[in-house]
DNA sequence: GTCTATACACCGATAGAC
DNA sequence: GTCTATCGGTGTATAGAC
């Protein structure tokens, strides 16, 4: 209905991914929003016409820049590092932890993180095939989709456990990591 | 405040994690939970003196359930695959999302799920430290807590993304643990 | 494109009778 | 222990002026 991609629709997703974070999906409503970012009310439902219409947006525009992100590590000189890195250092947990339990809830939101999952397994995938053709045995010897769900599970759980205050076992788990991605993608 | 484990206590409970599970934590009102139940609202108040009450509750007991299922995976003959099969047959993903989006929001709620994490995983270091000890070489060279921290990690995620209807590398993992299993602690 | 005004439903929580 | 009654606040969403 509005216009996308105009300044207003830019900052209302701004306040939106916020409050998200901040104070989780049950303040995400349209009163909040407008007050944090300085409209009234009722604009957002001039730019998004349902709240649910401004969820998924603000998913798909996050989602987005994410995978620009993994691109560009895809093309770095040591994609399988990069990637790593950026899976480690994601927006934050808090905003992940919202946005999946609001796939629990609305379709069309549903429907976005299920393909953003898909399309970034697929880039990983990708990464990894490439890197195991020039290396044989270890870690080189197992299937790539597999490795690709098992890095971003752990990159995950990790941000969300330190996002609690709990550590036991990532350092420990980091330093296998790191020591398989030297491994498998050396220094040349 | 209201008598703690009685019949109407566990009622109340009871409606809260279902409604919880179908509806998400927007939905966890003491209108709809006393609905649900068929009492009247305010007896929430009587048995819980405030909503966030009520959830820390709702998880305090369905952690204890969750220790209790481990504990008794623990004393098993084969105690590594039955604590791997209790997290992956786990209370449904759904239910699980909300409580950490919830942790985001309650200092009571974040409590519990930390002191339930840290937990389960001092169980499963201990495990795996026992059957460590019979074995050596192979995973059995890598740190408890860094395998125990995978593990749960990758069980909730296949978890979560089996509820998008995502399977990219599921199947591929899975075996990859399972063969990990047998080998530490193979039927004898 | 932004505003005022307004509809109607639901929320958490309390007071007090029985 | 469960009920009736009720408070002030907040939610989504629409109509229509400027």
């Amino acid at each position: 209905m509005g216009p996308e991609g105009s300044a207003t629709w830019h900052l209302l997703l701004d306040g939106a991914e916020a409050l998200l974070r901040d104070e989780g999906y049950a303040s995400l409503t349209s009163r909040r929003v407008a007050e944090r970012v300085g409209v009234k009310q009722q604009l957002v439902y001039y730019y998004f016409r349902t709240m649910d219409d401004l969820m998924v947006e603000a998913f798909r525009r996050l989602s987005k820049r994410e995978l620009e992100r993994l691109e560009n590590a895809l093309k770095s000189e040591r994609p399988l590092h990069e990637i790593w890195g950026v899976c480690v250092h994601t927006n934050d947990a808090r905003l992940i932890s919202e946005f999946m339990a609001l796939a629990n809830r609305s379709e069309g939101v549903r429907a976005e993180v299920s393909e953003f999952i898909e399309r970034s397994r697929a880039l990983q995938v990708r990464a990894l095939s490439k890197a195991v053709q020039r290396k044989k045995g270890g870690l080189a010897a197992l299937p790539s989709a597999a490795v690709a769900l098992l890095a971003t599970s752990v990159a995950l759980a990790m941000n969300r456990e330190a996002t609690l205050g709990i550590f036991t076992g990532h350092a420990e788990l980091e330093r296998l990591i790191n020591d398989a991605l030297e491994a498998l993608e050396p220094t040349h």
